[in-house]
DNA sequence: AATAAAATATGATAAAAATCATATTTAAGA
DNA sequence: TCTTAAATATGATTTTTATCATATTTTATT
């Protein structure tokens, strides 16, 4: 569903939500080594990510990623969109070109109900929204 | 959510299941044009799925492929196994090595049921069943 | 028996994705 | 203003996936 890129960003974002702002930056290496993920890929991931200002980020000493009272309602599909492309996610199970109701692909009617489902919540779920989540310890930040 | 390889296994399965039958084999040439896939890469897909008795095969003239009354009843997820493994399908967005209602990653809530809910549905669905929707023009043979 | 038409087995090549490395730019602090 | 700590930009390498090619085996037909 995701490439591995994508995880890695969600992860990696996530970890920001929930462990940094404006006043408290975060360097790659204190990122790459909770989320698990190597320093030099996951830099050029953040690197992608700030240039679209889905995250936050400033050079030089004290400087770092962060998540900006903005950022925290940037929506996880953003995230997947600005990595991924908006076709990998949108593409039918047998990536026919035009797959819907009036032209279905044979899988159509096993899945379209419910993968517009996940990625209608995948639009509409934010980053502070899940931050909290695993504040409150309903779920947990991923390795 | 399925490889390449897969999504091929697919169309070419449900290619057979309604173009061929024990006594209408099918010859790879004659599978790989409609469904549109190179012969060669088709070929070696469709020698696995013989291997593991999912689709059927003879060799030397008047040969090819066909799905028997056994193959029928072949669950969609059959084929997605035989090609991908069980992993791929069944781990979780972020890759979690364990990702439960126990220990749920941040996404988990977003999409377990309605995962599992497809999972479930690809491994009910038989290849009879796909044959009988498209021959009733209920869902096309996807190129 | 010989021929030819098919799948099968095996491996080579190409393309894409993942990963790693490094020189450059920016800005804080001494 | 010099040094240093950080992101940024760029590109190289490795691994995986997709694709292509071909020699071998089997079996129906002549």
């Amino acid at each position: 569903m995701f490439s591995n890129s994508t995880k890695y960003a969600i992860k990696a974002t996530l970890y920001l939500a929930v462990n940094s702002s404006e006043n408290e930056k975060v360097v790659i290496s204190d990122i790459a080594k909770p989320i698990n993920v190597p320093k030099a890929y996951i830099a050029k991931i953040l690197q992608a990510l700030s240039k679209k200002n889905l995250i936050s980020s400033t050079k030089g000493p004290k400087g770092g990623f962060y998540i900006s009272e903005e950022n925290k309602q940037v929506k996880i599909a953003e995230i997947v969109n600005a990595i991924d492309g908006e076709t990998r996610i949108n593409s039918c199970l047998l990536s026919l070109k035009e797959c819907d109701s009036g032209n279905p692909c044979s899988l159509h009617h096993l899945v379209y109900k419910e993968k517009q489902l996940i990625i209608e919540r995948l639009g509409s779920t934010s980053l502070e929204e899940l931050a909290k989540h695993i504040k409150s310890g309903k779920s947990v930040l991923p390795l």
